[in-house]
DNA sequence: GGTATGACTTGTCCTTAAATGG
DNA sequence: CCATTTAAGGACAAGTCATACC
C-alpha cells in the first residue's frame, strides 16, 4: 500500500487536474480489465472508453525539417564514361548518397546496385536519362572523396567551433524537443525528421539501395489537440492535414516510400505516458505468472489432442514459453526471408533421435528478427519430438512447420487463457522471471559492490542470451583485450616488486598497506576482464530496456546497497523513473 | 474467418560525447 | 592536457498485435 500512494502521489502531479487522476485510474482499470469483465456492462464500457483516450491536451511545434540540399562546390565532378558532367541539383543529391558509401561492402551487391540505378533513373532529367545508361561507367570517386574530407574538417574542428554547434543543437532542442501533454513539458523521442538517403535494410533485403525519398510537408500529418496552437509549416508550405485525434499518442505522421507504411514522431520514453504503458506490461506478465502453471499443464495436453491445429498450438506456445521465441507473424517477400515461431519452415529445424548424449534433441537454424542468426540444441519432450515428426511427414523443406495456425489465432488463445496475454507477453515474463532467480542465486552478502555489478551483468547476460540478443563483437575488442592483459601483468609483477622492497626495508606496514592495494585493483581488473570477455557477442542492452522489469533491479540496488547509478545510465534512470521511485527493496517480480 | 492497415514496441548499428590514462 | 577508448544517445529498421474491413 505503502508503494503504491507513492506511485500515486508521482503521478498526480502537484496540481492534480482531473485528467491526471482519470489516467492513473484508467491505467489501475486496464490492470483489473479482468475483474471488470465480471462488472455491469456500464463500468466496463467506462474503463474502455478511458483506455482508449491517451490525452486530452496536446500542443507542440510539428517536427523539425533536415536542411536543404547543398549542391557540390563547382570543382567537385561526377564523372560518366570519364567524362566530367554536371548534374541537376536532384540527381546530384542521390548521387551523393550513393557517393557517401562507396566504401560500404553493400554497394557492392547486384540488389543494391540495381535498386539504387533504377531509382535514380527516375528522378533524372530526360536529358541525364538519355546519357546515364549504365551504373559501372558512373565515378563517384571525386565526390566520395570530397565527403571523406569534409568530414574529416568537422572532426578537426576546434573547442570554440564544437560549442558552437553544441549550442545550434541545444536550442533545437529547446523549440522542437518538447511537447504539453495535459499541461505537462514532455521530452520528444524523435523530433527530427528523418533525411532523405539509401535505404539500407537489414540483412538480405530484397529493397536495398532504394532512395529514401525526402519528407515535404505536404506529406505530414499532424496530430495536436483542436485548441492548441497550430504548428507552423514551414514558409511556403502546408500540411498535408491537421487532426485531433486523442485516441492516438503520435504527434505527426508521414508515409515512408520504401514500404508505404506509416511513421511517427512520438514521446521519449521518460514522458509519464510510455511510462505508465511499460508499466502496464510488466504487471501483464506478472499475472501471467500467477496463470503460467495452468497454462503450461494446457499446452501439455494440446500435445496428444486429436486435432492437429492443437497439436501444432500446443508445440508452439511450448516453443515460445520454453526459448523465448518470437510469435512470427507472416510477411511479404518484399522484406528480408526471416521467421518467428509460427512462420518457422521445415529447413529451419532438424530432429535428431540421440544428439551428444541427450536424446530428442531438435536442432533449430534460422534468421530471426534483423536477420540475426537463432541457433540453439534443445533437448525436449518425447512428445514434442513426435508432433514434430509428424507435422514435418510428407513436406518439403520450404514448408511451414506450423501449417495449422496463424499469430492470430494462437493469440487468440493465449487471450482466452488470460486477458491481455499475447505471444510477446512469455518473453517479457521469461526474461523478467530470469533476472529475478538469477540475482536471488548469484548475489551473496559480503561480496564489493564491484562483484554484485558483475553478478548483475552474469543475470542480465543469461536474459539476453534466452532471448538471442547479440551485437557484433566490437571492432576493437581484441586489442582493447590485449591492453587489459598487459595491464594486468604489469600490475602482478608490481605487487611483487613491491613485496620484495618492503621486506627488504623491513617495512611491514607499508608492505600491507601497498599490497592490499595492488591486490584490490588486480581484482577489480580480473573482474573487468571476465565481463568483457563473457560480454564478447552478446547485447545487454535491449533486455535491460525492454525486457527486465526494472522493479527487479531498482530492489537489487536497495537491498545490496548499490548505487543504481551503477546499474543504469541517465537515460535508462529517466525511463524508468516510475520505478526507481515506487521500488522498496522487497520487490519480487 | 481472412487480410489490410495503423499504432506502438523492440532491435541493432552508428555517431557523438564522455571517460580514461599516458 | 591530449589522444584514445568506451559508453551513451540517436537513428531508423523491423517486429507485434489490435482493429477495421470484407
Amino acid at each position: 500500500m505503502k508503494t503504491c500512494l507513492r506511485f500515486i502521489s508521482r503521478l498526480i502531479y502537484i496540481s492534480a487536474e482531473r485528467n491526471k487522476v482519470a489516467s492513473f485510474v484508467s491505467s489501475v482499470r486496464y490492470y483489473y480489465a479482468a475483474a471488470a469483465k465480471t462488472l455491469s456492462d456500464c463500468r466496463w464500457e467506462e474503463g474502455k472508453s478511458s483506455d482508449t483516450q491517451k490525452w486530452s491536451s496536446l500542443e507542440h511545434k510539428g517536427p523539425y525539417f533536415p536542411p536543404e540540399y547543398e549542391p557540390l562546390p563547382d570543382n567537385i565532378c561526377f564523372y560518366y564514361d570519364g567524362q566530367p558532367m554536371k548534374l541537376s541539383p536532384a540527381t546530384e543529391e542521390i548521387v551523393t548518397f550513393y557517393a557517401k558509401m562507396l566504401d560500404h561492402e553493400y554497394t557492392s551487391k547486384e540488389v543494391f546496385q540495381n535498386n539504387f540505378f533504377s531509382d535514380w533513373k527516375e528522378e533524372m532529367t530526360k536529358e541525364e536519362r538519355k546519357l546515364i545508361k549504365m551504373l559501372s561507367k558512373c565515378d563517384f570517386s571525386q565526390i566520395h572523396k570530397y565527403f571523406v574530407e569534409k568530414s574529416e574538417e568537422r572532426k578537426n574542428m576546434t573547442k570554440e567551433e564544437k560549442q558552437v554547434l553544441k549550442e545550434e543543437a541545444s536550442r533545437l532542442m529547446e523549440e522542437y524537443g518538447f511537447c504539453l501533454l495535459d499541461g505537462h513539458r514532455e521530452k520528444i523521442g524523435n523530433f527530427k525528421l528523418e533525411p532523405p538517403g539509401l535505404f539500407r535494410g537489414r540483412g538480405e533485403h530484397p529493397k536495398m539501395g532504394k532512395l529514401k525519398k525526402r519528407i515535404q510537408p505536404e506529406d505530414v500529418t499532424i496530430n495536436c489537440s483542436q485548441d492548441s496552437k497550430i504548428p507552423a509549416p514551414p514558409a511556403g508550405h502546408h500540411w498535408k492535414r491537421v487532426q485531433h485525434d486523442n485516441t492516438v499518442t503520435w504527434l505527426a505522421s508521414w508515409l515512408e516510400n520504401i514500404h508505404g507504411r506509416p511513421k511517427y514522431i512520438m514521446l521519449n520514453p521518460s514522458s509519464k505516458l510510455k511510462g505508465e504503458k511499460d508499466w502496464q506490461k510488466y504487471e501483464t506478465a506478472r499475472r501471467l505468472k500467477m496463470k503460467v502453471d495452468s497454462i503450461r499443464k494446457q499446452y501439455r495436453r494440446d500435445w496428444t489432442s486429436r486435432e492437429m491445429k492443437s497439436r501444432q498450438r500446443g508445440v508452439a506456445i511450448y516453443f515460445i514459453d520454453k526459448l523465448a521465441l518470437r510469435a512470427g507473424n507472416e510477411k511479404d517477400d518484399e522484406s528480408a526471408d526471416t521467421v518467428g515461431c509460427c512462420s518457422l519452415r521445415v529447413e529451419h529445424i532438424t530432429l535428431h533421435r540421440r544428439l551428444d548424449g541427450q536424446e530428442h534433441v531438435v536442432e533449430f537454424d534460422f534468421l530471426g528478427k534483423d536477420s540475426i542468426r537463432y541457433y540453439n540444441k534443445v533437448p525436449v519432450e518425447k512428445q514434442v519430438f513426435k508432433n514434430l515428426k509428424l507435422f514435418i511427414k510428407h513436406k518439403d523443406p520450404e514448408d511451414d512447420l506450423f501449417d495449422r495456425i496463424t499469430t492470430v489465432k494462437l493469440n487468440k488463445t493465449l487471450n482466452e487463457c488470460m486477458p491481455g496475454l499475447t505471444a510477446k507477453v512469455f518473453r517479457t515474463f521469461n526474461a523478467s522471471t530470469t533476472l529475478q532467480d538469477q540475482l536471488n542465486k548469484l548475489t551473496t552478502e559480503g561480496m564489493t559492490v564491484e562483484e554484485k555489478i558483475l553478478s548483475y551483468n552474469r543475470a542480465n547476460r543469461a536474459v539476453a542470451i534466452l532471448c538471442n540478443h547479440q551485437r557484433a563483437a566490437p571492432k576493437t575488442f581484441e586489442k582493447s583485450m590485449q591492453l587489459l592483459q598487459e595491464k594486468l601483468a604489469l600490475n602482478r609483477s608490481r605487487c611483487i616488486q613491491c613485496c620484495v622492497k618492503s621486506v627488504s626495508e623491513s617495512n611491514l606496514i607499508g608492505f600491507q598497506k601497498a599490497v592490499q592495494r595492488l591486490s584490490e585493483q588486480l581484482k577489480k581488473l580480473q573482474l573487468q576482464e571476465t565481463d568483457r570477455e563473457e560480454n564478447k557477442v552478446i547485447a545487454l542492452g535491449t533486455s535491460k530496456l525492454n525486457y527486465l522489469d526494472p522493479r527487479i533491479s531498482v530492489a537489487w540496488c536497495k537491498k545490496h546497497q548499490v548505487p543504481v547509478e551503477k546499474i543504469y545510465n541517465k537515460t535508462q534512470r529517466d525511463k524508468f523513473a516510475w520505478a526507481i521511485d515506487m521500488t522498496d527493496e522487497n520487490f519480487q517480480f
